[in-house]
DNA sequence: GTCTATATACCGATAGAC
DNA sequence: GTCTATCGGTATATAGAC
């Protein structure tokens, strides 16, 4: 089992790389041209927009508080996304990108279908760990998009739990697995990686590592899916 | 197991009981002195609030949207509640009331402890079905709150999965569970009970009813219990 | 590229007629 | 008890100086 800290430097992308691929993502609304200073200060603004998120939603913060709290004028901040609404789709979008290729890209190295299963459910939860702000803030402000955007997050949801479906039903169909609701087991393991970023507060006072946590989910839903033999 | 709709016939308050313990626990600052025309009108807030809710969120949502919805203008509506903040506590305060009072009532009907575990999920998934708007409505406010309020929300949160874990505790206790991570299993125990009203599109549209969520999630959780045995 | 100053709109909340 | 009309404040967004 890969260390956490071990998989952060060497999986996770960082604030810079991060900000780097939003821009770039985003060069038509984004008139800042010379990318270095473009880079630095998206970083202010994301740091200052993760920090609003968790101190009172980012529906309550307002551009005035973004503007205080990222050391941006208001002008200066408008020359970054072309408006609220926007900069939440901006973020979004980028954070659900990682999450599939880096997820993927770790399963696809195991072949055993245990294995895989166990790969994939520690990679997301160091992922999650890792990059917290966002995936915080991905499932919170889901709630309050439009429908059109909301479509998309749903879409989202299922293209993550289907990565676990995938990898159930391929051991089931090899053998290795013994379960015949695969569908509901790729709800409840996807259900369980959320509550992981969603409560750190409640695993922080109980003292629980991300490595202990996702031993024991690997542990709870291995034993259950291969139990007859 | 008893099927949903006899349990919500038979436990579970109507939005008219709820409209009326909402009015009674805050008599003081509802200037509407009429019972009757106060639980009329409280039902017509309620509903627009829950629609309102999930269409944009709370905090999106503003007094003349709900005074659009639901009929009444604006100063009639501060008749009802002295604030849009204050308005929010009456709701999450009943609805938190009614969660432990009912799940507690139900499973202090059993003694052994593999049972009484079944009642209390059973319960808890059907009270969510039965109340869905107020647990989604609960659960999506909780990122909006002030420090105090938020404070009372992780404390609900702890509350309920105490519930699970003293009835894991006593079966370990018992020999009835062989388990040596309860702690963790109550907190996933929650974190799947909550990804069915959170989630409610997802089960739909897979065609699993309540009943079925439930059977599954007990046989998961049982099964892993006594594992050994 | 970034700033200050301001336009325009809408918010929550209240006063007072009916 | 409920309404309409309106207050004061603040939001997003922009224009134009530097």
């Amino acid at each position: 089992m890969l260390p956490f800290q071990e998989f952060k430097k060497r999986m996770a992308p960082s604030i810079e790389i991060i900000c780097r691929d939003i821009i770039q993502e985003n060069k038509g609304v984004i008139s800042v041209k010379k990318e270095a200073v473009a880079v630095k200060n998206m970083m202010r603004i994301l740091d200052a927009v993760f920090s609003l998120n968790r101190e009172k939603g980012f529906e309550t913060m307002t551009l005035r508080d973004l503007s205080r709290k990222s050391g941006l004028s208001m002008g200066a901040l408008y020359s970054y996304f072309p408006g609220k609404e926007e900069l939440r789709s901006m973020i979004l979008r980028r954070g659900v990108a990682y999450t599939r290729e880096v997820i993927l890209a770790q399963a696809g190295t195991c072949t055993d279908p245990a294995e895989k299963l166990k790969v994939a459910i520690e990679t997301h939860l160091y992922l999650s760990e890792a990059l917290r702000p966002f995936f915080y803030f991905a499932y919170m402000e889901a709630s309050s998009l439009s429908k059109r955007e909301k479509r998309r997050a749903m879409e989202d949801e299922l293209t993550t739990e289907q990565i676990f479906l995938d990898i159930l039903e391929e051991g089931v169909a090899s053998g290795d697995f013994d379960c015949p609701e695969v569908d509901l087991v790729a709800a409840l393991i996807k259900a369980v990686l959320q509550d992981w970023y969603l409560k750190r507060w409640k695993y922080k006072r109980k003292g629980i590592t991300v490595e202990q946590y996702a031993r024991f989910v690997v542990g709870f839903v291995s034993s259950r899916l291969t139990l007859d033999r």
